[in-house]
DNA sequence: CTTGACCTTGACGTTGACGTCAAGGACTAG
DNA sequence: CTAGTCCTTGACGTCAACGTCAAGGTCAAG
């Protein structure tokens, strides 16, 4: 299939996926006429790599996982550097949410101190 | 004092002090040589700035508080859009909290899946 | 009078994942 | 032959809060 029907089936913007074959993450074949030619195994991977940018991967997260799955997985999982990445992005959304919930202690202080009585419960008195 | 001396004090650079200033949140009274002027408010005011910043607003989010101090309240706190900005901002990391523990929970049951017995606990078995 | 520290404005660079033209080639249907 | 749809590369724009030059003015000290 040509980049449009890929984007179609992906639910992505073809820039998405000229900019991932640009990154690395995307190798296409050319047709004679200089197209890019994809074909399922190249959805599977598209697919892979959105569902890891939309748990808020980057791409470059993303690539052990794609370079996992062109290395014959069956999954982007399995992979050691995968899990890797797993393990890291874990933490890094732990750490966030400790700092997350830092700052709404903080905002919370100020709210109450800014107007007492204010916000009794979270998202209570509106 | 001068740009230098208030980027001291308050711990942050002279750009990011003329930048508040081209954002209107900083007004600087100028000496006849073009240099800018601030006094002890303005340091306050920055204080304010910084406080907020570190707590993931942005400059607009902080406006509402510049200008409550600046209308000569002892606390940016003190007006009653600064407590709405309060109100959203609690709002927004509730939200962010929410969408981090929606991605904790997918990218730890992918990293169960890809390696059983892997993540017991959270950060356990390095 | 000349360092040297301080100040000025202006303007481009940074980060990530694309969006959005622009200019032009390829191919199909009628 | 032509319209219409798809494709190509290239390159600037987006968002926030500055960082980092560049070129030049100001002032106190020696």
């Amino acid at each position: 299939m040509r980049i449009g029907e890929l984007a179609r089936r992906a639910g992505v913007s073809t820039r998405a996926l000229r900019y991932y074959e640009q990154q690395g993450l995307l190798a296409a074949r050319r047709t004679s006429n200089g197209y890019r030619q994809y074909d399922e195994s190249d959805l599977k991977l598209v697919a892979e790599i959105r569902s890891l940018l939309t748990v808020g991967f980057t791409l470059e997260d993303a690539r052990p996982f794609v370079e996992c799955l062109r290395a014959g997985n069956g999954s982007g999982n399995a992979c050691p550097e995968s899990v890797e990445v797993y393990r890291r992005k874990l933490a890094e959304i732990d750490e966030q949410i400790r700092t997350l919930f830092g700052r709404r202690a903080e905002v919370a202080a100020q709210l109450a101190e800014a107007c007492p009585g204010c916000a009794l419960r979270t998202g209570g008195t509106t």
